[in-house]
DNA sequence: TGGAACTACATCGAAGGCCGAGGTAGTGAT
DNA sequence: ATCACTACCTCGGCCTTCGATGTAGTTCCA
């Protein structure tokens, strides 16, 4: 709506960087979270992660690593960067307004 | 995100019709509600907020009459069908879902 | 041996939302 | 006259999202 600057991705990228404030992880453990967290009712999509998860790495809010496991595919596993953990909290906190300013238009009140 | 159909505006709708819940008004009108509701947070701009409401006509939700003012240009003044009440509930209804599960993930908790 | 189911990565294209910019037009104040 | 505000509207383009699709390894079962 209002003031977000053009490169921001509305809600996923701050799911993708709370997920990984807790330690790092791989894109398809990333998407399982989501989903256990939010009871299924949140999918993040690989259409949606995996560019969602390289634009990240270009704005050096993460960074990742190739990990070869002798169980399965190949991991390449993010890690928030420090730059990642400012836009966290930055995030986090527009969320937050944002959905208190929804909240006080549906509640037909005046003021978030 | 998960399991939003195509053709429903995230939470712009949602805005129009909880604002149009406490009676009729038009467009620009809208606008400046959902403005001072929000503390100027949310600005709905008129890009966005007339093609809503042709969409809005369009599926029945709202129904909009034109009214002649002497003062200032005519206005096409909206009000809720009986349709429209119930998307509003149905969309408040989701909203709160969805909301509460982006603090789940935000917050590392496990379920909504 | 075959294959279903799951992990895990990735890209592409279509569809659609959002908004800046631009346009029209009336009113009222400087 | 010009600015500022009300009030409507459309167009073009950027961006996000996701369905579809592809690759490839693992595990389990019949």
């Amino acid at each position: 709506m209002g003031s977000q600057s053009r490169e921001a991705r509305p809600q996923n990228d701050l799911l993708v960087l709370a997920v990984l404030a807790e330690g790092p992880a791989h894109g398809y453990a990333i998407a399982q979270e989501i989903n256990r967290r939010t009871d299924g009712l949140l999918r993040m999509k690989e259409g949606t992660l995996y560019p969602l998860l390289h634009s990240l790495e270009r704005q050096r809010l993460v960074r990742a690593t190739w990990r070869e496991s002798e169980r399965g595919p190949a991991r390449r596993t993010y890690h928030l960067t420090a730059k990642g953990k400012r836009a966290l909290s930055d995030r986090t906190a527009k969320w937050q307004r944002f959905s208190r300013a929804v909240d006080a238009v549906v509640r037909g009140e005046a003021r978030a």
